[in-house]
DNA sequence: TCCGGGTTCTGCATAATTGCAGATTGAATA
DNA sequence: TATTCAATCTGCAATTATGCAGAACCCGGA
C-alpha cells in the first residue's frame, strides 16, 4: 500500500499534460513503453484507475485530478531546487576543499588563493595541508595540487610544469663564492627528510648521497626543513621554489636532475563538473603555467 | 545538468533524518549501496557535496540545508496524496467496471447491484453489457462475470456455480403436460442463438440437435431471444437463470448436459487490490453462490 | 471500402540497477 | 594498547528496468 518511488509523479505529470504516453515518453526522454508500464504499475500498487486507455491516448480520469494536483506542487519544489543548485552553480559559490603540501602553499599558492577568494567572494577555499603521499584514500578534496612523477590514473588532471630539487645553505654558511659552495657542500651536516618521504627521488637521493653521519636530524615537511636549515642546523635539499624564495639561503648547486619531478593539478572530487571547480582549476593551472620557470628553477 | 529522478529526495530526507546511510537504508528497505550510489550520483550529476562522508556517518553540510528544506515540502504533499488514496480505498468510494452479459444482469445481478450501492453509497457501479466472448484484449473492467467452461488464464478469478440450460417455449404453446411438451419440442420453430455465439456449447448442441430450416430467426443475446420467444416466434435455449424467471416461459426439459458451462467472477483488472473491487468481488460472489440453485436449474 | 497514421500493448535482448559479501577505515571501549 | 564494532566503499552476480520491434487496434479521410 505504501507509494515508494516519486519519481511516478514527475511521469503523470508530463501524461497528463502531453495527453499521451508517446507524446509524454517523448517528452521524459525515455521509451514509452517505460511510460506504459510506470503508470501501469502505479495503479495496480495503488488500486487507482489514473488514465482511461483510449486509442486516442490516456485521459485522464477524476480520480486523477487530486493526485495531480499535488504533483504539480511537488514539481514546483523540484524546480525550486533546482533553480538554487543551478543558480549556486552560475553564481561561482559554495565550498571548494584543496589539498596540497606545505611548501606549495608557501612558496606559490597563497598569493595565488588571495586573488582567486578576492575574485570570488563566495567562494570559500579550504585548503589541506597533507604531505603524506597523495594515494591516501578518501580524498575529501575538490582538488589536489602535487608533486609526482606519475599520478595514479584513479585521479584525472593535468601537468603543470615540472618541479626541481636543489641543494641549499643557509646563508651563514657561505659567502657566496663558488670554492664556498663546494666546501660547505662536502663538510656540512644535513637537514635530511622524514621517513614518510624516503621512496621519494628526494628521499631516494638523500639516501644515496649522504651518509647517515652527515644527517643532523629530519623533518617531514619542506617547510619544516627549511625553517631548520635557517636556523643553522645544516645544509637542505629543498624544491627550488620553496628555497629560492627564502631570505637567508643560498643555492649550493643547480637543480639536481634525478630528483625532478612534475607538478599536476588534479580533480577526483564527485563535483569535478561543479562551475566553481573548473573556475578554480583553469586559474591555478594558468597560473602556476606562468611561474613555470620558478618551479623548474630558473630563478638563480 | 537537469535532474531526472525525483525519487533522489526520498533519499535524502532519510539519510538527514537517519544520519548515516546503513540507517536510512533500513529504513528505505533497501541495501546500504544503494543509497551510497545514489547519493554520489546526485552529488557528481549536481555539482554539489550533500554530506560529509565520515566514518560516523553521513553528515548533512550547509548546501545541504535548502535541498532538504524543499524536499520535506515534497514529503508533505507525497503524503498527502498517499491519503487521498488510502482514504478512497478505505472509505470504499470510486468508480467500479464491472462487465457480464445481458441474461446474468437481467436475471440475478440487477438486484445485487442495487443491495451493494445502496451499501456502498460512495461507490458508483458502471456495467458494462458485452455478449461477445471473454478473450477480447483490452478488458476495461475490474470485474468480469462471466459464463465459461474454462476462463482464459490470463484472468483470475473463482467459479461461483454451474449454469446450466434447457429449452423454453411461450407458455401459448404448450399447457403445462408433458405430451404436450413433447410435441412441442418437435414440431416448433425456433429462435437461435447469434452467430458470434455458434461456437459455444449452447451453439454448438443448436447446430446438431435443430435443422437449419427450424430456425425462424436468431439473435446475438439471450434476453433477446427470450424476448423474441416470448413474443411467440418461437421456442428458445435459454440460460435456467433467466428462463426460469421469465412469466410467460415454460421449461420443455430438463437441463440438457451437453450445455453445461460454470459462472465465474473474474478479476484482471490493474486495480484488483483495491479495497473496493474485493468488496464487490466478495459480495458477489457469496450472493451468486447462495442462488446456484437458480443458476443451476434447480428451479422446476 | 480500404488505407494511413496514430495509439496502446507485448516478447525479447540488452542495459542498468540492486543486493551481497568482503575489504577498509575510524572511533570508542576494555 | 589491542580489540571490537559500526560505518563507508567496491567487485561481482542476479535481478530489474529499459529500449526495440512488432502486433493489434481505432479513427478519420480519400
Amino acid at each position: 500500500m505504501q507509494n515508494p518511488d516519486w519519481d511516478i509523479f514527475r511521469y503523470v505529470i508530463a501524461v497528463v499534460d502531453s495527453g499521451s504516453a508517446v507524446a509524454a515518453a517523448e517528452r521524459l526522454g525515455v521509451n514509452a513503453s517505460t511510460v506504459l508500464r510506470k503508470i501501469a504499475k502505479f495503479e495496480t500498487d495503488n488500486g487507482v484507475r489514473l488514465f482511461e486507455k483510449r486509442q486516442s491516448g490516456y485521459r485522464p480520469t477524476a480520480e486523477c485530478a487530486t493526485i495531480v494536483e499535488e504533483a504539480r506542487k511537488i514539481e514546483q519544489n523540484v524546480m525550486a531546487i533546482n533553480r538554487d543548485l543551478l543558480g549556486r552553480d552560475l553564481r561561482l559559490e559554495g565550498r571548494l576543499a584543496v589539498t596540497t603540501t606545505d611548501s606549495l602553499l608557501v612558496s606559490l599558492l597563497a598569493p595565488l588563493i588571495e586573488v582567486f577568494t578576492a575574485h570570488h567572494p563566495r567562494i570559500r577555499v579550504d585548503v589541506s595541508v597533507t604531505n603524506s603521499r597523495l594515494n591516501l584514500p578518501k580524498q575529501d578534496a575538490d582538488i589536489a595540487i602535487r608533486a609526482s612523477k606519475m599520478p595514479p590514473d584513479t585521479l584525472v588532471g593535468q601537468r603543470v610544469s615540472g618541479l626541481v630539487f636543489a641543494v641549499y645553505a643557509p646563508a651563514v654558511f657561505a659567502d657566496g663564492t663558488s670554492d664556498d659552495r663546494g666546501q660547505v657542500l662536502g663538510n656540512s651536516r644535513w637537514v635530511g627528510i622524514g621517513q614518510a618521504l624516503s621512496a621519494s627521488p628526494v628521499g631516494e637521493w638523500m639516501s644515496r648521497n649522504v651518509a647517515p653521519g652527515q644527517i643532523a636530524m629530519t623533518a617531514d615537511t619542506f617547510v619544516a626543513v627549511r625553517d631548520c636549515a635557517l636556523a643553522g642546523i645544516g645544509i637542505a635539499v629543498l624544491p627550488c621554489c620553496l628555497g629560492d624564495t627564502s631570505r637567508g639561503l643560498v643555492r649550493l648547486t643547480g637543480p639536481i636532475s634525478e630528483m625532478d619531478t612534475s607538478l599536476w593539478v588534479l580533480t577526483h572530487s564527485d563535483i569535478r563538473g561543479a562551475a566553481r571547480v573548473k573556475a578554480f582549476n583553469e586559474f591555478v593551472t594558468r597560473e602556476l603555467r606562468a611561474k613555470s620557470a620558478l618551479l623548474e628553477g630558473a630563478g638563480v
